[in-house]
DNA sequence: CGGGTACTTGACAATGGTCAAGTGTGGTGG
DNA sequence: CCACCACACTTGACCATTGTCAAGTACCCG
């Protein structure tokens, strides 16, 4: 099961054992926090199964999602390397089963292994590619712009099909894109009225691919 | 010169002088381009003096920051780990100094080297970290809330001064911010009206810091 | 001294957030 | 099996924040 983690691909038989010995496998139900901004690190987490969302707080309880982690990946690993406490919040969306790797040992390993060095090295460079893009989003894009532009990705992420399923609750993508359920609604409702999308509960079909696209790349959104 | 510069702490002589053979030092002016978000890397860079700003382009010409590089920091290691191309551009506020070092040669030392494998991790992991912030300070906070924590910002890393000093012009702490320099000229004039900052070209004095402390944290912004 | 850039200010428009009041809808317990 | 409750979602009216456009001022550098 360790070994199928993306992280540890390549890495020798035995040191795949010693890491299982130091490890903890932990369940979560729904909605429950794997881990909360500020607190000390004592290692990191890979999600076996289910699904959790990483994501910032405001003051006042509004929520900025950062990223969604899926099965296989890990996260909270910042502090292992900087700093100490986690960055932002982790909670569970769904039922999910959590691995955690205690620092020091992991520490010990990766100072070893070469090969779990560079694949850690990559999941943070794949991180970092992934927060520019949402600060990219957030910054120099609208709504509608972010909405296309994660409604292609989705797309594409199923091979371009031109029906995609909102794998998320509709009050969680407005978070995702930096916005409230409300807007993301009436947007949703606009596209469907223009006969650029169709919308039906979590499903979507791309009725108007080049208008989606266009709007991805910054065209304005003509009511 | 090599050896003094961060990422390169803790490496061997001999391999310090590895590194310096296949290194190129290059000279760029003020407002020349680095590399462009999409090129294919050959290599990372390392900025010995100067200034450089790593940033993002919408279609129709505006600017986000994303970082201002320092002497000493390195940037565009991303498609060294991970994907192949930029995915923002670099371009020089300052005349600057700046060492590329080749990819292969660096990645055959960062897997024989472990020292310098955890150094670029933490390395990105700051990065990381302080691109969650900018995610959070865009998504979450009110222009003058991210003003006020650029303030307190710069006034902590010198040394909690009650005076500091813009060390960009108003226009790129505009893109810095996520705005544009009519916004914050605005809500310069605000705080300045407010006694809660007292401005003179890029020199800025705290006159109230528990103010600024507090539109930091999100509190509203009566005029 | 002149020219370009940085910055400021004003009037205006629009994006998107707030508040409030619905309308489903799925799951649980009676 | 149905009723009900909680929650997700939608819709409307309103308004705050911030971006756009335009014009004018200050300032630095040659």
């Amino acid at each position: 099961m360790v070994s199928g983690i993306p992280l540890f691909r390549g890495l020798q038989h035995e040191q795949i054992e010693l890491i299982v010995t130091s490890m903890a496998d932990q369940m979560f139900d729904r909605g429950q926090t794997v881990l909360s901004e500020g607190e000390t690190a004592t290692g990191f987490f890979v999600l076996v199964s289910g699904r959790v969302k990483i994501f910032k707080l405001s003051p006042d309880g509004k929520e900025q999602i950062l990223h969604l982690v899926c099965a296989g990946e890990s996260f909270g690993e910042v502090p292992m390397f900087a700093g100490g406490h986690f960055p932002a919040n982790a909670e569970t969306i769904e039922k999910s089963r959590v691995f955690f790797f205690p620092r020091a040992a992991f520490l010990d390993l990766i100072q070893k292994d070469p090969s779990l060095a560079m694949n850690m090295l990559a999941e943070l460079s794949r991180r970092l590619r992934q927060l520019t893009r949402l600060v990219e989003e957030l910054s120099l894009k609208e709504v509608p712009g972010r909405l296309a532009a994660h409604i292609l990705y989705l797309s594409n992420a199923g091979g371009g099909a031109d029906e995609i399923e909102l794998d998320i609750t509709k009050g969680q993508l407005a978070s995702l894109l930096g916005t409230i359920p409300e807007t993301l609604s009436r947007i949703l409702g606009k596209m469907s009225s223009q006969g650029i999308i169709a919308v039906q509960g979590r499903k979507v079909r791309l009725l108007d691919r080049k208008a989606i696209e266009d709007l991805s790349a910054g065209e304005k959104f003509v009511i």
